[in-house]
This record gives structure tokens, sequence and C-alpha cells, in this order.
DNA sequence: GCCAACGTTGGC
DNA sequence: GCCAACGTTGGC
């Protein structure tokens, strides 16, 4: 069992969508790093927290569930959808996704300024200079913590 | 294989 | 809108 970090640009898709659908292939992802994680590591019943990026607060908002293996992301094969990789070859597909499953949304969410606040927290992937990575894996002490931060 | 140019991410 | 940081591309 594994814990993770999966950013989304809340106007693209939010909490909100989530906790609307349910259930979300998690598509889009076009970076090698983030790949390997979503194809090698994700495994059912893994957790997630939900994070908002690009937004006037960013921070963690929700958590989910992977809710089943990696497969290979349709989008890549979409000429006229925004992920369209013409160099993926769909009999050898490059880019995969798994699907994710509402838990919760936080009543108050865990923003990124409260993050970085927090020593326990200071190496954690999320707040390193430059961390670009929009699917990564949270240690689970980092994890703990950030679950204490959610129930006070 | 090197590296400059360019594109993207994402906080501010 | 700005800019730092990083990934990708492509000429050599």
């Amino acid at each position: 069992m594994q814990y993770w970090l999966m950013k989304s640009e809340p106007n693209e898709f939010s909490i909100d969508d989530l906790q609307r659908v349910t259930v979300e292939p998690w598509d889009g992802v076009r970076n090698y790093q983030a790949r390997n994680f979503i194809r090698d590591q994700m495994a059912l019943g893994d957790r997630a927290f939900f994070y908002h990026s690009s937004c006037q607060t960013p921070g963690i908002v929700g958590i989910m569930e992977i809710a089943g293996a990696a497969y290979p992301d349709p989008t890549a094969f979409m000429p006229q959808n925004a992920h369209y990789d013409a160099k993926s070859d769909p009999r050898n597909p490059t880019w995969m996704l798994v699907e994710v499953k509402f838990v919760s949304k936080l009543k108050h969410p865990v923003t990124l300024q409260r993050l970085k606040q927090e020593p326990a927290l200071a190496d954690m992937q999320l707040l390193k200079r430059g961390n670009r990575l929009s699917v990564f894996p949270v240690e689970a002490r980092h994890w703990r913590r950030i679950m204490q931060l959610i129930a006070t």
C-alpha cells in the first residue's frame, strides 16, 4: 500500500468534479517519471491526496483511492484531444493512466502555505525546489502528519 | 553525447 | 504577467 499526491488544475478537473462522478480516469499525464509511477507502482487500494494547482489557493483538497491497475491512456490517440501525442504507437502505448475513486473532500483544505509552515514536511517532494511532477509518492510519515493537520 | 533553444509547470 | 526550474528537442 502506497501513498500518492496527484495535482490537477481545478478549472480543468476539481475535487467537486470527482465527488460528482465518483470514479474518473486520471488522463493526460505526459511526463515519463510520472508515467513510471502510474504504470509500475500504483496499485488498487493505494491512497492519494487530491491537490489543486495553478489556482488562487493551491493545496490539498481531498482524498482518493487508486481504483485499479494502469492501462493505456486513450486521450493520447485522440487528435482532437489537448493531450494527443502523435508519436505514441497504439500497439505500444507510451502513456498510461489509472482510475481514481473519490474518498472525501476536506472541509478545510490544507493549503500549500500551511504545508510550508510544517517543519516535519520540509523534505516532502511537493515542497522541494523546482518540483513540477504532477504525480509522485508521499512518504508514510508525511502522509500521517498531513492527516493530523486535517484532523485538527 | 553535448548543449542551446524552446516549451511547460506552477507559485506568486 | 513574471520568472525560476526543469524537461524535451534537435543541430552538430
